[in-house]
DNA sequence: CATGAATGAGGCTTCATTCAT
DNA sequence: GATGAATGAAGCCTCATTCAT
């Protein structure tokens, strides 16, 4: 998995080309810096030294270190909100199809580790240091999210796959995991790991821990 | 609930006991700004004009930015610990306790919005921006917090309260929703939601989310 | 004279009396360093040098560059407004007064070389370099100068001491002198000789330079 | 009136005759730039876009930014002295040859908005953001000028044109008209108003804006 | 103890100039 | 000749920390 870059394939003259690429380079060489020091902490000369360009030359591809950070996000979301929509399309079941959500999103985990742990970053109080466009395009991105799931949890409900429980309780449950394997969980040796893992976070989702002879609905 | 600080309710010669008040108010100030502005962003005049103190006076009270950041998670986590042991203490069933334990931490959340905003802000990529010292600091109290929850999870499996499945997995199952709850769901209108909510939170946990025909152990 | 600020002379605690003071030096080093440069060039650190201050400091007393700018420029053309009309106050002859003007204005290039320096520094393109508000603002004080001597002209040209001319003509000769002799004759040597420079100056600009046996009106 | 390049109309094979073409190009693009934005906040890539050349290119033609300008200043300069030189030979009354210079100034003005409002940015602080030699180049065709002036001056006085004034003061308000023009006075909505305004300027010049029964010399 | 003015290192950003294509 | 990406010095501004009162 690489960063989406839309000119990537294309086939465009060489300056072109080589343009797209550096500018690849510099949003990955942020991301790195990002994860590794926090957003805030970390500081152009950092990510200029990763990127293995001069400071100055940030400024030809990006118009300040928040425009940067965008649009590391805003192509972090795009992926991401791809990847859950083709996990989620409602076409096996809701079990199923969450188990394949759980496994891509620790793809994605150990795939994008650095992207990760800049969005957790970002989650609270981190908002605050951003404009206030800014929160609130992180905010619809989040939102997104939520819905693909709930949309999918309604359905799954209606075909009785479900327990008689408040689709708001599941959604927030299965995204209170997906959260926490984002946030602590990335830190699995081996993807292999973390798929077997995932296994287990579905029993568990679906079948609960205990020993279970009072289920009630 | 309150900071506790330590020489509070001792019978103290006055000075002593202003001294004491002075700390005390000056973390409380530095919590809200945390909060608000996230640590890096917030600067020590905000958190002196919100103490109603000026800036040099905290430097009376605390050596540098990052001791004040030290001392406030200190305290808090003193205070976690302490919480979760009380609510954790293998007298009653798992369940029961599990229960209890969420909602300590569901009024905990409200009681001290800030103060998990500054912690749940800090967990990933923000300790790095913090010296070695600091982040070994934080995270042994990471850890402590979660030993508190294996133990008693492998007791109740010991005793039979749960399914046989891996203690880490259901160990990290509980804290992902612990976690979930702290950084997402504290925007709960009120406590009271908030604790229906954990019943719903228990009840997925130990019977799952599906219609449960399937139990395997 | 001096630069006027208000809390000058009056019986203000020490702290306070040292803040203004330590604002005045500022301001004066800075109309010293915009004078030797120009604004556009002169930078902050030759100001904080100048200033026999840390850079840091200055923005104890002034917002940003523009503020200090503003400040001095708004100080200035105050002095310079009152000065004004303390000359020309309609009491006299349309000449006396006049000649008072020019030596007061006389006086002022020579006190406020470097004031002088920046205003005509600015005049034109200059404008530019600033914000809207601040363009504003010195077109304001501009026409506010204008309009003095305008009003004194009509009132003279009422009472028959002037030739039949266009009022706005008068005026915009008497202007472009003013501004001739600030802009490129405050190089003087004394003040002596630019008062004697002004009676001849006065002289041409009621008498003109002709042999003057053409008087026409 | 447009821009001199000496080896304009000469001859040339086409490749330098390109070359001399694109240089005007970028010179009179600069001139356009720099007066709406001053000289010192104006950018070569302002300057390059509006030329419609690439940045690298205008080091093709001028090894500096200050080297663009100076070669600006200098075709104005010896530009302005020509046109001077031609209005004012000595060959008619000084009064008459003044109305010329006057309007001719006008017509300047007018072609030449841009050029006079870089000029005159340029004259006092302006000069010092500029290097030595720079500097002095600019004093050197001042002085150029105002030489002109003040020999012919001398030369009516001789013939018993003017009245028995310094001619230093002569010179210096004629000198200083001529600025005030230059400097506010370019915004006359029409030439034909600029060219009216002249003859009153010169009226006041020569005979005063005195009721004139006090003739003296 | 408390204050807040002063400091200066360090961050973000701009822009004249260079250079490989 | 022409281009425009790359550079890095330098400018403005912020803020943790110190210190004289």
């Amino acid at each position: 998995m690489e960063l989406t870059t839309d000119s990537m394939e294309e086939n465009l003259p060489r300056r072109e080309r080589e343009k797209a690429a550096h500018r690849k380079e510099i949003m990955e060489a942020a991301i790195r810096v990002f994860a590794r020091r926090g957003v805030h902490a970390a500081t152009l000369d950092e990510v200029a030294l990763e990127a293995e360009f001069s400071k100055g030359t940030i400024y030809l591809y990006f118009s300040s270190k928040e425009d940067l950070l965008f649009n590391i996000l805003n192509n972090l979301s795009q992926n991401m909100i791809t990847t859950f929509r083709e996990a989620i399309s409602g076409k096996r079941s809701f079990k199923e199809e969450l188990h394949d959500l759980f496994v891509t999103i620790a793809e994605f985990s150990f795939n994008y580790k650095d992207h990760m742990k800049i969005v957790t970053g970002q989650h609270v109080a981190g908002f605050n240091a951003l404009s206030k466009e800014g929160c609130e395009k992180l905010l619809k991105m989040h939102n997104e999210m939520v819905k693909i799931i709930l949309d999918r949890a309604r359905e799954a409900f209606r075909k009785g796959e479900l327990r008689d429980l408040p689709l708001e309780a599941i959604t927030s449950m299965i995204h209170g995991s997906l959260d926490g394997m984002a946030i602590s969980r990335w830190n699995f040796e081996t993807l292999e790991e973390a798929k077997q893992a995932v296994n287990v976070f579905i029993d568990i989702l679906f079948n609960g821990i205990g020993k279970g002879k009072e289920k009630k609905s």
